[in-house]
DNA sequence: GTATTATTGCAATATAATTGCATTAGTAAA
DNA sequence: TTTACTAATGCAATTATATTGCAATAATAC
């Protein structure tokens, strides 16, 4: 399917940039300036994510949060980094330490994830 | 509140001591023999958690699975650990691997998660 | 056996995300 | 520039998972 640009995408695409951290729908909904709805922001971060663009995370507390891929390529992506989320701002990041996981005799390794709450640097 | 011994507890108790796996709602009310309500699986299983019997994770795919704890007393638990989740049979397990985060300066951590998915040794 | 109140079942509600469908609007070609 | 094609959007409805309210039931202490 060939992409289209639209205003939905930059405006989502600029924030997501200008924050340099990972957001949920709920919160590029309350940051957002363009009048946009709740269905689009989702639409528009799923096919982020299907380009490669952003990669999604399910937060320990039961919502997605997206975040600006780096270092993806093609198919070759690397998100099997630690995301953190602040209790008191609610900030979520991405940090860079690798998931390392050792897996008992036989097992084969799909993917990993991890997560780590607490207070920033800031609400610290 | 004083807590009363009901075949509900018992069936799901005897249940997740006999599978030895984390078992979801949904795996519960498949596998158990009891008559039980989706909603008292789930009230059963929270009243565990608050008494320290089980612990709750949220697993990757949206669905919180419920382990027996082991090396929990009163207020300290011990959850810190990995689990992992097979693609194929959907088992989850508590591995005895801990999850170890190191946080940018001047954070403060809280709570950590990890997930891991793959094949079992039996599904392998 | 009786009283007290924790527990249960059922219906309704909450929360987060997705799907269906008609309309709108990018984009490439004429 | 105009036209045709179809990706993208908005709104309503739906899905999936978990929780809450409330009346009925049953475990436990006396």
């Amino acid at each position: 399917m060939k992409r289209r640009s639209t205003p939905a995408k930059k405006a989502v695409i600029e924030l997501l940039k200008s924050s340099g951290t990972a957001l949920s729908q709920e919160m590029i909904e309350a940051q957002i300036t363009e009048k946009m709805d709740r269905v689009t922001i989702y639409r528009v971060l799923n096919s982020f994510c299907e380009d490669g663009i952003t990669h999604r995370i399910l937060s320990d507390e039961g919502k997605y949060y997206f975040a600006l891929c780096s270092g993806c390529e093609e198919d070759k992506h690397n998100h099997e980094h630690f995301h953190f989320r602040c209790l008191e701002c609610q900030k979520v990041e991405c940090l860079p330490q690798p998931v390392i996981v050792n897996l008992p005799e036989g097992y084969i390794q799909g993917n990993t994830t991890g997560w780590v709450t607490g207070y920033c640097n800031n609400c610290n």
